[in-house]
DNA sequence: CTGAAAGCGCTAACAC
DNA sequence: GTGTTAGCGCTTTCAG
């Protein structure tokens, strides 16, 4: 069934077929055309060191001859061979979330200036099926892995990736040491930042917007539960909301917390997906932010920037952090599981936080 | 170099390794295991239908000790020997775009459903990037390619891609026939759609904020000139706005139409993108919309509906374009290069947009 | 119904 | 310096 796509219309090498590219050229085909053997043609284009000297000549008429054809080197069987695929996986849970979109690309970027591409595994979601992608990505000889988001729930996929026999590093799970070596943000700092940030201006009643526990979202509620009390501010009750990490659930949330007899004058959220959603709630209330009510957020992602009104928020340095996974995934560095590399998060103070003028009361 | 990071512990086979997972399991070990030749495994495990028929109690013993061992079939091997690889590239030209983010999840939903994974190329708006990423993904064995976007001004990409010996189908290129199959939205559609709900609410006074043409932004551009030349509304200058596809790129043509002697009742522009940055300026200037100017975009990407104030956009029917790219492309069906399958956007008209009120004059 | 054998394109000992 | 020779794990004739 398959196969019928193949050509097997072979050139007789030496043919005049200048641009005319033609299918896969082989290192046979480059041997054939040079009168050399096919090893010699893969010591040179793999420039094997000092180790296989090679002369001159042959060097160049290969790499003439290679260029010529248009030869280009075939992953397959390189990767059959056990050399490395310059592959690098990625999974991410749930690529629709503006936030990994950066990460990806951040990763793109550095992957590909090691000269390594990316297949990325897209979990939706949902992280269970990540478990499948896992086996995918290391059946796919992947030369690394790295795993973007909380899949805290799933603590079966992070034990198999524990005993990969690729290296594999998380972002973005959350501080606490796992099976897996691991690059975080110190979420505690972060959290504290945007409320310290608050509490100068006046705020007290502040609520807190997150989606279920797990991973760095679970940090960031614990970090304001700490924060508050060392305020000596009691929670009040429905202070705290958990809601799916989406824009509507900014929305549910914000909805629930203005219907409560005494509403907050500032509310903060584990991301900036969930401050954008509460940003609308409070426009279709009638809410003015910031006079009304302040609205931080947690990640800087690129829109922040521009919302209505422009989003107090905290940065996540995600290049940085990509950059920090890569190398510590590529350069098989000392991938050590018991401690996460965590990196500092800073406060971007914008428009959508200010002093508490009293609304109503 | 590479290379000691693999195994060369064989466990003999039948060791009592349960949940212990072993290193890589061939179909070697299972024809060892149960005493079959490799072929007669191969057979079995890749359900060699009617063509050759297995004994009953065969495939069962070699179903049982595939899955007791934990084989997992090499990809490499199988794309080596000429099979599929069950990879689908998808070459984007950027990531960080929301509106792609959607498309790539689309995508990534529409191939797994049908076993594949995705590889993501990565070409950072830059088409020349994309060049080489065609050839990685070729040579990757991908057994069809996919491209996101308007490469447009890369012919040399679209013309390799029309001699590439796997199927290739572009998304989102603008709906001239090019030299590669393509699936394609009716941006005159759409922009007319848009314009003749601006105008029906009573405006005239219609600016379009686009990025430079090419693909469908082109088409889009000139559909607004179209318009507005039958609405028999000469076109102001300066009212046409040239920017680069950005949050920013919204906010400096919203400014500069908003320098103009006299400025537009409303914007149109060719991305959400855009029109969230436009959104965002006119917060800045202190102008309400839509009470004094409306703003419209295009894509309807999942932000449209909770920007501040939700933003009238057209709606590109992203899952449908994506599987119809996908189907096209695996089934291999016809791909006609010569007629791109277009479909139809819609209107989605939210509260960024509104009857025209006179702000000043 | 099953086995033996020939490679896919490439790398890596090992010879000369 | 360069050629020979084995395979990597798998599919696929071709023989039994």
């Amino acid at each position: 069934m398959a196969g019928d796509r193949r050509d097997t219309v072979k050139r007789s090498a030496g043919d005049a077929g200048a641009s005319l590219r033609q299918g896969p050229v082989t290192m046979r085909d480059i041997a054939r055309a040079t009168g050399l053997s096919q090893s010699t043609v893969s010591r040179v284009l793999n420039r094997t060191p000092t180790v296989v000297p090679i002369a001159e000549a042959t060097r160049a008429r290969v790499l003439a001859v290679a260029q010529e054809l248009g030869y280009r080197p075939n992953p397959l069987a390189r990767g059959l061979r056990g050399a490395s695929t310059m592959l690098l996986g990625v999974i991410v849970r749930d690529i629709t979330d503006p936030f990994f979109a950066g990460a990806i690309e951040a990763v793109t970027v550095e992957a590909s200036r090691r000269g390594y591409n990316v297949v990325l595994g897209h979990a939706h979601a949902r992280a269970d099926e990540a478990i499948a992608l896992w086996a995918v990505l290391e059946a796919r000889h992947c030369d690394a892995i790295v795993l973007f988001g909380d899949m805290g729930d799933q603590p079966r996929l992070i034990e198999d990736l524990a005993g990969a026999r690729v290296p594999v590093v998380a972002l973005w799970q959350g501080s606490r040491p796992t099976n897996v070596a691991s690059v975080s943000v110190d979420n505690r700092a972060g959290i504290h930042a945007v409320l310290q940030h608050l509490a100068a201006l006046g705020h007290r009643r502040i609520a807190y917007v997150g989606a279920r526990a797990l991973g760095d979202i679970k940090e960031r509620e614990e970090a304001y539960v700490e924060f508050m009390a060392r305020l000596d501010e009691p929670v009040p009750d429905g202070y705290i909301r958990h809601e799916p990490n989406e824009f509507a659930g900014g929305v549910a949330a914000f909805d629930a917390l203005f219907e409560l007899p005494q509403p907050p004058t500032a509310v903060v959220t584990s991301t900036d997906v969930l401050a954008i959603g509460t940003l609308h709630a409070a426009r279709v209330r009638g809410l003015a932010v910031p006079q009304e009510v302040s609205i931080a957020g947690f990640d800087d992602i690129p829109v922040a920037e521009f919302t209505v009104p422009a989003l107090t928020t905290v940065r996540m340095p995600v290049r940085k952090m990509v950059a920090k996974a890569v190398q510590m995934v590529l350069d098989d560095a000392q991938l050590d599981a018991s401690r996460p590399a965590i990196l500092q998060p800073s406060l971007v103070a914008r428009a959508s936080t200010d002093r508490v003028s009293g609304p109503s009361s």
